[in-house]
RNA sequence: GGGGACGUAGCUCAGUGGGAGAGCACCUGCUUUGCAAGCAGGGGGUCGCGGGUUCGAAUCCCGCCGUCUCCA
């Protein structure tokens, strides 16, 4: 038997033998691909290569490719687990032609591989190929297969598109023959040409022949230069070689499946009881793992949502299977341990994976307990009623808003003697999918691209020249206007050009396009953004005054001031992303960044927020580095020759196979094409001035240096020095004297407060003696002036106690308008007066508006100029709201 | 991208247009010295932010921010 990682091992020396260039895997997160959730082949890196857009140094490439599928026609989340073969994360080996080799050698090497490198009796392998395709037949035929042998299938099994439109191409299938006694269909003819299902047949490599282009219209037209992506599921191919039927009995599980048994404490019953959950945990495991540490960190939208979905289906196995302890961390470290040999940032990443895993586990537990108290209370609600059912629309919100899976509840009922409504369940969950599905999906940028891709094809490109010069001679060799391509543009037109060699940066990296003016013999064009638009093309947007015209002689001209402050920007983050592993630790790594002019923004992977100790350390530790007068250098290396010195890349960000190294003397080194200051003393100064959430696990700063620091400091000191001014007190002391001062007007207004009732009290005696009586109801009126509501309500309460029974009617004439509060005690309003009722009779009279209840009453406005008047009329009043005569 | 819920004292939360609350925690005193001690008293709040409606908004409406959650 051979272990996995020597299979995995074996086929990269294979093919390295074979003149293919070795490629590491690309981040499970596809760089700048808006149309793709996850990588999910191995020829996602090379997508662009493919499609003509992006050359690379060699034409043959061998790659292990990290992969995650969740979801599509062959694999719903739902089977990983009950089936032995699906998984939401493996490892795809593959190897790629592009414009090479083609068919026959493709062939070849397949075969050598299977049959010799790894020993597989070719008798126990069937060939599919296109019918109609002589070409494979052919190949098979020239490693000694049959013609008869070779099985013809449709083009809904054999032949691949990698979407409506772009290179396609039939394909070529190696199937592996378990033998007669794994077969599951039980006909006589059970074979592969079936395609049906049966457990005997095991796609095990998959050889794509991209040979056409197809249009939007359907038609296919030969590629010039054809090639091919191939691709092996390591798992499969491993459960091969070892002879099991079931991947999660290879080496790649098993380590996991033993370190899950000793978590749980299991005997090896009750490990064979759970199957299902053992296998659901080692996948989820692998795939939170690796997610994990491509920078993915669960959340409520797009892939951090995926992978919550993932560990939490994994936690509820996990219960299911007894666990009453958190799982996830522990199993993320078996997964560590047994994956660092062949993906060593695993190890290196490990804390941050611990953290994360641990922390959403929590809040898992506590979204379960919070759906549990919902779920007794709709239990003893669907009780008292006396039905035995939950209703649907109950269980679904349940599932919806507050996050409580539906197995889950369904257990519960049926502890308690009662079912789920199962139908009206579904019924609601479609209802939310169509409303979704309306709203739209992930889209194509396949079609947007179309233009620049033809320029491209035309072999129009442009050489970028601005990291040396801001000014640089040029032709101009295309134009665009409102997409379409134009040999000339007049004064007023907003173009697009495209020089054959330029100074302008185009936004890339996070960094802005450059501005500035391109200058011709007619014309001037007043560039307003650069964008790269594919790969070697360099679009620059402006306005034209003048005439321009393609061909004529360009001088293109970088506003040179803007582009000093982005550079300071740009070097300034990355001192700022360095001072963050230092601080916060190696996990803080970078989740995206804007580098503009005026300021900088930077994302970066961190679970809390950034504390104000923290913050001043970070703004700190950058200007040590900026006061040390760092050279910032720049130097082009073979990318694994980078990795190797300890240059930091980015997860989000794609790379050939050619970098630019851009190195900090001594403190920093990062993989970036962006523009640099030539010495960190050129940033001049770093500030930070906000640091805030983006979304759970990751967080943002933004940062100010060289000009606009220095304004903002000299912002900050000016308002603090009035401040100052105001409070005849030193800078310094601004804090502590506004504290001071807070309280005491705090303290002040209580004052006011009591100080009115004490005004008014040696008033309150005699009123309440004077109060008269009306339909054995005291009435007691009193009137001050400036109170408002509050006061007058502290004012009624000082009367209450000693009225004993009766109604407190306490008014103000107040900034021109009139406040009125109404009490009436216990007694009082037994008696029929109502507070509610007087303050009715009194909005009549005074115009106010307003109402209460019967205890309490306040209104307001009016007219204050009546209030004397009204107020020696109260007993009247009183009369009319009980009713009296 | 679409939907739902939540945001009130340090914590957990109640409060559906009329006086900002409870429990726990904290402070003081008394009592008691035995397991979540008791009793009395007290401090602590921009009711997420900003608009609007209203005589009056924690409460209703709109926008924003944040958190949770489902779907794509």
């Amino acid at each position: 038997m051979r272990r996995a990682d020597e299979i995995r091992e074996a086929f990269l020396r294979y093919f390295e033998a074979q003149g293919h260039t070795r490629v590491p895997s690309a981040s499970l997160v596809p760089a700048g691909d808006p149309t793709l959730l996850f990588t999910n082949a191995g020829m996602v890196q090379f997508k662009d290569v493919f499609l003509g857009l992006e050359q690379r140094s060699y034409r043959r490439a061998v790659t292990v490719q990290k992969c995650m599928r969740v979801s599509g026609k062959h694999n719903d989340l739902e089977n990983v687990g009950p089936s032995p073969g699906h998984h939401t994360f493996f490892e795809m080996l593959g190897n790629f032609s592009f414009g090479d080799y083609f068919k026959r050698d493709a062939v070849r090497f397949a075969w050598e591989l299977t049959t010799e490198t790894l020993g597989i009796p070719p008798d126990r392998l069937v060939q599919t190929v296109l019918a109609g395709d002589d070409e494979a037949v052919a190949a098979w035929a020239a490693v000694g297969i049959p013609p008869d042998r070779i099985v013809r299938m449709r083009e809904a099994t054999n032949f691949w598109m990698m979407g409506d439109i772009g290179p396609c191409g039939p394909t070529s299938e190696l199937h592996f023959d378990w033998g007669e006694a794994a077969c599951t269909c039980g006909r006589p003819d059970c074979g592969e040409a079936l395609d049906n299902g049966c457990a005997r047949w095991l796609e095990i490599w998959n050889l794509v022949f991209m040979q056409f282009d197809q249009a939007a219209d359907g038609t296919r037209t030969p590629l010039p230069r054809p090639g091919v992506d191939t691709g092996m599921g390591l798992e499969r191919i491993v459960s091969v070689i070892q002879g099991v039927p079931s991947n999660y009995e290879t080496d790649l599980f098993l380590p996991l499946l033993d370190h899950i048994q000793a978590l749980l404490k299991h005997t090896p019953a009750q490990r064979a009881q759970h199957a299902v959950a053992y296998r659901v945990l080692a996948d989820h495991g692998r795939a939170m793992t690796f997610l994990v540490a491509d920078g993915v960190v669960p959340d409520n939208e797009g892939r951090g949502y995926v992978l919550r979905m993932i560990m939490r289906r994994a936690i509820l196995f996990a219960r299911r299977a007894g666990a009453r302890a958190p799982v996830l961390a522990s199993v993320a470290d078996a997964v560590v341990s047994r994956m660092r040999g062949a993906y060593p940032d695993l190890a290196s990443h490990q804390p941050f994976i611990r953290e994360v895993v641990g922390a959403e586990e929590e809040r898992f537990h506590q979204t379960l307990d919070a759906g549990l108290g919902r779920l007794d209370d709709l239990i003893a609600e669907t009780r008292r009623r006396g039905e035995a059912v939950l209703p649907g629309a109950d269980v679904f919100r349940l599932y919806d808003t507050y996050g409580f899976p539906r197995d889950l509840t369904r257990d519960v009922a049926r502890e308690h003697g009662l079912e789920i409504d199962e139908a009206g369940f579904d019924s609601e969950k479609t209802r939310q999918q169509e409303r979704s599905r309306e709203a739209g999906a992930f889209q194509s940028d396949a079609r947007h691209r179309g233009a620049y891709a033809a320029l491209r094809g035309a072999g129009v490109s442009s050489e970028f020249v601005g990291y040396e010069t801001f000014e640089a001679s040029g032709r101009v060799v295309a134009l665009l206007r409102a997409g379409e391509q134009v040999e000339t543009a007049a004064a007023g037109d907003d173009v697009e050009v495209v020089c054959d060699q330029t100074p302008f940066y185009a936004e890339a990296g996070g960094q802005v396009g450059d501005t500035g003016e391109i200058r011709t013999p007619g014309g001037v064009v007043a560039v307003t953004d650069t964008q790269r638009p594919v790969p070697g093309l360099v679009v620059h947007r402006g306005r034209v005054t003048g005439k321009v015209r393609v061909g004529e002689p360009a001088r293109l001209v970088v506003d040179a001031s803007r582009r000093w402050d982005i550079m300071r920007n740009h070097t300034a983050t990355h001192l700022l992303h360095r001072a963050l592993r230092e601080i916060l630790g190696e996990h803080a790594r970078q989740a995206g960044s804007r580098v503009a002019p005026d300021r900088l923004r930077f994302d970066f992977l961190h679970l809390r927020p950034v504390s104000p100790d923290e913050r001043a350390r970070l703004e700190a530790r950058v200007n040590e580095q900026v006061l040390a007068v760092l050279p910032v250098r720049t130097e082009v290396m073979a990318y694994k020759d980078a990795l190797a010195s300890g240059a930091v890349a980015l997860f989000d960000e794609k790379y050939g196979d050619s970098v630019r190294v851009v190195a900090i003397d001594g403190y920093s080194r990062e993989l970036c094409g962006g523009t640099h200051v030539r010495s960190t003393a050129e940033i001049g100064l770093f500030m930070i001035v906000s640091e805030s959430s983006v979304g759970s696990g990751i967080r943002r700063i933004e940062a100010l240096t060289g000009r606009a620091a220095v304004g903002r400091a000299q912002a900050i000191d000016a308002a603090l020095r009035e401040a100052a001014g105001v409070l005849r007190v030193s800078a310094e002391e601004v804090p502590d004297r506004l504290r001071q001062l807070a309280g005491r007007t705090r303290a002040l207004e209580a004052e006011v407060v009591s100080a009115r009732v004490r005004e008014a009290a040696p008033d309150l005696d005699a009123a309440v003696r004077a109060a008269p009586e009306v339909g054995g109801v005291r009435v007691v009126g009193i009137v001050t002036s400036g109170s408002d509501q509050a006061a007058l309500r502290a004012l009624g309460d000082r009367i209450k106690p000693r009225l004993g029974s009766g109604v407190i009617v306490a008014a103000s004439s107040t900034n021109g308008r009139i406040e009125v509060v109404v009490m009436a005690t216990a007694g009082a309003v037994a008696r029929g007066a109502e507070a509610g009722k007087v303050v009715a009779a009194l909005n009549r009279r005074l115009g106010t508006r307003g109402g209460g209840r019967p205890e309490l009453a306040q209104a307001g406005g009016g007219d204050p100029a009546l209030l004397d008047a009204v107020m020696a009329d109260l007993p009247q009043l009183v009369r009319e709201a009980l009713g009296a005569p």
